[in-house]
DNA sequence: TATGAATGAGCGTTCATTCAT
DNA sequence: TATGAATGAACGCTCATTCAT
């Protein structure tokens, strides 16, 4: 995975992954039909714990607001990540996506729609506790989520140029959603 | 460009660029010193037009509101970035930024930090208007733009999956920025 | 070694090469660096043996002259090289040392040098028996082989035009140097 | 001419000989019917001065020994041929001709076989006046020649590890022939 | 099951040659 | 006659894939 996320499924090398892999060439066409099925093999692994992510402990009991179940997990998508390898795998699969279908496809039915079905459960209930204020919000969950999804581009492409404090921002972003905070 | 970013930088193949152009292989090493040479330079000419979209129609005259700006903006940049090939150009900017620095470099310079310092002032004249609530969105002009972004990448990867109306998504963000309008 | 024979450097195609060795082109390059390299380490292969021919028998014991040694040693490098394809060879180093100072250098170091320094010590002997007459000889034992070197090239170049009888022309030369013999 | 010294027939860039030429590639095929056929003209037309050297003015006058004329000749030859580009021009030939027949041929024709004849010439005049003893050596002028061939090409590719003193060199050769000279 | 040497199709790049101007 | 942009065949090199061990 290493490799796909250094140089993109094309310009990597198997003989690097086996490498890596510490395995020979060879043996790689004992578990892959091909290169695709590695990628898209690998792809799919690396998923799973973007998906555990997700889904995992159903934010911490009721006592929380919506706003702190938000909080909690975008401090820990950003944290797990958009500040570490895994945002990588994020950025690979927009790169490689339109020329791997089933990559695009496994995504979205993994993650994208999952995490937007989450979110949109979380923006509704923050509208039944009166929380959140605007209705509209429910129909583009992708809203919420946007900043999040710009901070792992913008770590890729222009943390050298200016970095970006990922947490801060999301702060400032649920502050739009929920009303300003009197007192952190 | 069409080649490049229907199949990113490796997988292209010069023999292909060259029959699109209508000219022999040899003829690109006329202009191009090589590969990445002419990726490159096909970025920046394409980049060009984008930053004429920005930097172009000065929001119209004093008459409307800062919402008004933004939203005009962004309606254009939608319908001319998002929904076209130009989006495609900037999905494989995302792609191909971290293996071609000049090329993220280029693109931070022309269009992110042109972009960003553009949304500011708007940002800053929205809050001097009274028209935001919100002082420090000031400080991330980025949660402006995020929507935007993430529907050029959307129309890229799940289009198919689920069509998403990027303009009405971007009016629900204004109205979680500028509060709900009375008068559609 | 044939085809670099027959073209030259830059004119021998790696497909021949791999072709006339029965192997793959590719082959080829999980021994070689690259062409420069495959052809210094073939240069350096085909040496060996011309080494080999200098080295090997020290002259028959003490019983012959000195005369007998060189003309011996000179009959077998006309014999085994200058009418053979490691002729050919040393044309090659002629032709393409100065672009392949690691072929030049290498060649000086294990041929000429050496040869020189063998031929200089027989002169020398010549000299304490009295054989030879003429002290000066040993400051350019180049002048000793020197008709040998020019049986080489001649056979390459111009032995259809007119044939060189080098064996002959060899005895000639001895006889100059050592005076002419009574009996042959 | 220079391009071809420095690089051999195959490595050789039209374009790089256009440039060095002052005119356009184009303008060559005006002259010349391809790579091919200005090789061979160049050569034939940097063969000729080297003719010129040797049928230039016969020996001064009778005044002089036989040695006095060969040495003068091989002192103008080494001073004009081994130690400039010249002398590379014959490394040229020796290593391209092989491959061109034509360049062989016409070297052979114009300066071997008439270089060779001139020697023969002068060395049946030193037997005749009694120079020279060696009567067999009329048989192979090459062996009167060699050193200074020698010489050439130990200046293209031996000159850095160990320079040569072409003159001196000729010198003790011509006193192998000639006999030592008591006064110089 | 694992290896890695061998393969050869394929690509980037070069450069002799052409030809419209 | 001279130009130099354009051509495209050809070559060096890479690397996904195979297969004998």
């Amino acid at each position: 995975m290493e490799e796909f996320i250094a140089r993109g499924f094309a310009a990597t090398r198997l003989d690097d992954v086996a490498k890596r892999a510490g395995v020979a060439k060879g043996t790689i066409y004992l578990h892959f039909k091909d290169k695709e099925a590695l990628f898209e093999e690998l792809i799919r692994l690396a998923i799973v714990p973007l998906v555990n992510r997700l889904t995992a402990p159903p934010p911490p009991a009721a006592g929380g607001t919506v706003r702190d179940m938000i909080e909690g997990f975008a401090r820990a998508f950003i944290h797990e990540v958009a500040t570490t390898r895994r945002g990588d795998i994020v950025r690979l699969i927009v790169a490689e996506g339109p020329r791997f279908p089933a990559v695009a496809d496994f995504y979205y039915r993994e993650v994208v729609s999952r995490g937007l079905a989450g979110m949109r459960a979380l923006i509704e209930l923050g509208l039944a506790r009166g929380e959140i204020q605007h209705k509209e919000l429910a129909r583009f969950p992708q809203i919420l989520v946007a900043p999040a999804m710009i901070a792992v581009i913008w770590q890729s492409l222009f943390a050298r140029h200016a970095p970006l404090d990922a947490n801060e921002m999301f702060r400032v972003h649920l502050d739009l959603i929920f009303g300003e905070r009197r007192t952190t």
